[in-house]
DNA sequence: CAAGATTGACCGATCAATCTTT
DNA sequence: AAAGATTGATCGGTCAATCTTG
């Protein structure tokens, strides 16, 4: 076996690390400010890039890569708090739609200018131009193709 | 608000999407072959790392990054499989170490190996040194100091 | 039967409360 | 009292099973 080195042990630790930390300051920043997860965020943001039609819950599953019984149980929390609604789909009624909430869209714009603030001071805005593209780029060989069991929640067995 | 161009864009959502993915795919590859989870591991691993006295429980789960009933309960898992002792602190008898059986320490070693290659294979490999070295850079100026607000001292050198 | 979505059982984490020892 | 560790309640996620529609 060959072992990590020093740097590759250091850019593997780092990695590791931030996956913690960056979140967890980003929600907790996100749930003091405006009583919104970064999960719930996340769900916000999504629905709301697929524009005003919603998405279908599948598709949005996939985009959060949730399991199809975990998207359902965060949304029941959404929609309970009223900023998501459930929309069945009239040509195929097996189906239904997520789509924002007059309130949700509002509470959802509230938040974004606080979210990408802290994106911004906790990572952004702390590495140079050269650094964030290269920072892309790495981490852009590293997510692509990761022997097919990226995206899906649940998949080869 | 100044919001992400381009660049930032593809940089953050990069980020946020290696961190359920690659851990994701080690988890699996760990699972498959040793029956180990990730989570496992890094207890195991992080026992091993403190030597042959073991580790507090308070200072294991300051490493990990877990509450002291997290850290508990995880705990209890490998204790019940073997992996693991709780022994108790003579000098404080409200203290326990956590200390690798030799069931333990056995099955750490073969796993480290499935581990590390998949480090390898899914991270280290794809990138070269200067990629590597550039990404640790990075990863360092964003891990140090986050407003205090999550624990654990950056490993930074 | 297959596909979209939900439900039941369970797992692993957290906070708050508790028990023991200092 | 305060500190180390565990326990009870609960939360948010997964898988397996289910229900409905195509």
């Amino acid at each position: 076996v060959r072992w990590l080195d020093e740097d590759e042990m250091r850019a593997w630790r780092r990695l590791m690390q931030i996956r913690f930390q960056l979140m967890g300051t980003l929600d907790r920043e996100l749930q003091a400010a405006h009583g919104i997860s970064m999960a719930d965020y996340e769900v916000l943001i999504t629905i709301s890039d697929a524009g005003d039609k919603g998405l279908r819950m599948t598709d949005l599953a996939e985009s959060l890569l949730l399991s199809p019984s975990g998207l359902t149980r965060r949304l029941d929390g959404l929609v309970r708090d009223g900023l998501v609604a459930r929309q069945s789909c009239p040509s195929d009624r097996r189906g239904s739609y997520a789509v924002l909430t007059p309130e949700g869209r509002r509470r959802l714009e509230e938040a974004a200018p606080t979210h990408v603030d802290g994106v911004r001071r906790h990572f952004i805005d702390r590495l140079s131009r050269e650094q964030l593209r290269a920072m892309a780029d790495a981490l852009g060989v590293v997510t692509s193709d990761d022997g097919g069991s990226c995206g899906q929640p649940s998949d080869d067995r």
